[in-house]
DNA sequence: TCCGACGTACCACGTACAGGGTACCCGGGC
DNA sequence: GCCCGGGTACCCTGTACGTGGTACGTCGGA
């Protein structure tokens, strides 16, 4: 049984290029949506192994329309189709369950390609600006980790080490052979460079900016 | 000024291949190194504009260099370059600061447009199979995590969502329409559940379990 | 039916914390 | 020479925090 796909994609002329395309491929397209409604009323009707989900629908938002889809379809593989890259479209359709993201304008093969890699499941097609994002979010989120302010001092780094794993600063000073006054101080400079005002605050950011590990 | 690149690489002949890749393409090699110490030496002295890290070094892990060079040389930036895709592998390197990760074996192409990707800084190459992990962690679904102690009541986590980002009890009552004593009588369970004792433990644990966006 | 488990809500006490000071040493410029 | 900035080190004060209590409603099982 070849692979079935439907689209879902309010430009007709995007929608009939998907067609062409995947059925150039060895795809059998069964159908296609124009609006996020119609288009999970034909999931569930349809069973595809995958779907082109297009972001940009009118009225209901495409993450809801693959959520619905991971919902009440999970056989059905999703993948987002879109021709902007902004932060939280890229996060809200990979968390509503997209397994692949595709920027528009894309290559006939490249579409193809994608759609197979979901299919074989060992893999997730992301373009490199989706991906840049991706890695943004899991890291911490902060558009462009670098150049945050000044850099810790090794002596201020243990602190912030010890201190974000629970210690109290009797056991900083213990620790580091001084005074408990002197981890104040540390503290005190450490809020300063990462800009916060407490130990939560500051953990936060550390395991954010790959300072400590969680 | 060409843009500068060095390559941390165990294997000389993948070494060697990758500087006549990258200088094909108009990149300057200004160093190669066979070890992680010798990388980051390296990588301080050069201040190169993109490192080349294999994840399979001997004694120190690619991870490791990676965070070093992160910490020490933020301007240059590092892409991951391995044989395996191993989960914990690709997440590591990706969390000690990678901007890119390339599974060898690889294209020539490949390989000098993940550099330009990078260095461009508004994408971040991800291989296919790499890309899938990353999906997996982002969506929570990752392996262990979860299912550590009871979980958390909706109360419970609001409270913590706002703590972990530094309010105070005054704030987080405020903000939940409750006294500061009955916020307390949450941490305290919060604290039990989650088998810590300060807000810096706390957020620590909420992040890595994905209870809250850092 | 009653009782226990759990989520919710509040108070009081002692301590650890955040932020205000001050001081010394060192290396690099004007 | 001199001062200046950054790293290191210490004290003091008011506040937020961590932890000990108590109490009430609700739900489900003994």
């Amino acid at each position: 049984m070849p692979t079935r796909a439907i689209a879902i994609e309010d430009d007709e002329a995007v929608s009939r290029l998907i067609a062409q395309v995947l059925t150039a491929h060895g795809f059998e397209m069964v159908g296609t949506a124009a609006t996020g409604e119609d288009g999970i009323a034909l999931a569930k009707r349809e069973v595809p192994d995958v779907a082109l989900v297009d972001l940009g629908l009118p009225k209901m938002s495409g993450e809801d329309v693959i959520a619905a889809i991971r919902q009440e379809v999970p056989k059905t593989m999703c993948i987002a189709l879109t021709a902007v890259d902004i932060p939280a479209r890229v996060l809200g359709a990979l968390r509503a369950g997209a397994a692949g993201y595709i920027l528009k304008p894309f290559h006939a093969g490249e579409l193809a390609r994608a759609v197979e890699d979901v299919l074989r499941g060992d893999s997730a097609p992301i373009s490199p600006r989706a991906a840049k994002v991706l890695l943004a979010e899991l890291r911490g989120d902060a558009p462009d980790q670098r150049n945050h302010g000044p850099a810790l001092s090794k002596r201020e780094r243990e602190v912030l080490e010890l201190l974000v794993h629970g210690h109290t600063y009797a056991d900083v000073a213990n620790a580091l052979g001084i005074a408990e006054g002197t981890v104040q101080t540390y503290v005190k400079r450490i809020y300063e460079k990462m800009d916060v005002s407490t130990k939560a605050e500051a953990a936060l950011l550390a395991v954010a900016r790959g300072l400590v590990k969680p």
